[in-house]
DNA sequence: GGCTATATATAGATCAGCTATATATAAAAG
DNA sequence: CTTTTATATATAGCTGATCTATATATAGCC
């Protein structure tokens, strides 16, 4: 049971879980990175060389803002979700929700081990 | 609202969705493309040209098992699942189940316009 | 000074799902 | 009976999100 979610799994939703995250609070990449492996009981490890360009292509689209911040020694790249990027992240969930109903559905009759909960943020 | 499922979205579980239909019963491609567009209400729409090569995968894996059937005029390919593949459904149900969970938690402040449920199966 | 953790960046590889196309034939339309 | 449509399967080639590997830079610790 232990070990990483497949990350063919995950395609198509870290977007979502990347405005889902700075929609509660600004942040920077490489908290997010921790914040998800915490959140997800190290299930959801997002690598480094996926966030970044994932950051990147979210500011293009407009849909988060960034800004330097070297004040506290190191230097961040702290990031904001946009207006947009509110209105993005709720289609996108609203999707979300509504291809897991699908799978649920079809699901109906296999039967499932007892598995352990996602622990609480 | 209308309009179908981000394909980047049902990468990974593809497989599950075809295991677990022939979970419950022997079918063949064409009927199982067309069960999947009816229990989505259209919105899983999965290509011709996406389905055949999983399908092809799977047997290759040796998750599910052929044979033609040409007695009733237009020749069929029937499949039906293995027990490894039923172990494999198995699988990918349980880690499905916990990745849904990590999102929902995530999703968690989130507001959802009301959403329209999938028909039943 | 050397090592580890923090912090960001990007080129190149991988592969699931898509598009487009091909083949074949039963059934329906004309 | 010929044409069209729906049924049924197959596959070559494209796309793009994510991964691997690598690079850079520096704060903090021993």
């Amino acid at each position: 049971m232990t070990g990483t979610i497949n990350s063919e799994l995950m395609r198509g939703s870290l977007n979502m879980m990347i405005l889902s995250i700075l929609a509660e609070e600004s942040q920077y990449g490489y908290l997010m990175q921790q914040k998800l492996r915490d959140a997800s009981r190290e299930m959801v490890d997002l690598k480094a060389g996926t966030l970044y360009p994932i950051l990147h292509r979210l500011e293009a689209d407009k849909f988060i803002r960034s800004r330097w911040d070297k004040s506290s020694g190191r230097k961040r790249k702290w990031y904001d979700i946009t207006v947009a990027g509110k209105k993005q992240l709720s289609k996108q969930a609203i999707e979300w929700q509504t291809y897991v109903e699908c799978i649920q559905n079809l699901l109906g009759q296999v039967n499932l081990s007892p598995k352990p909960a996602c622990r609480q943020t």
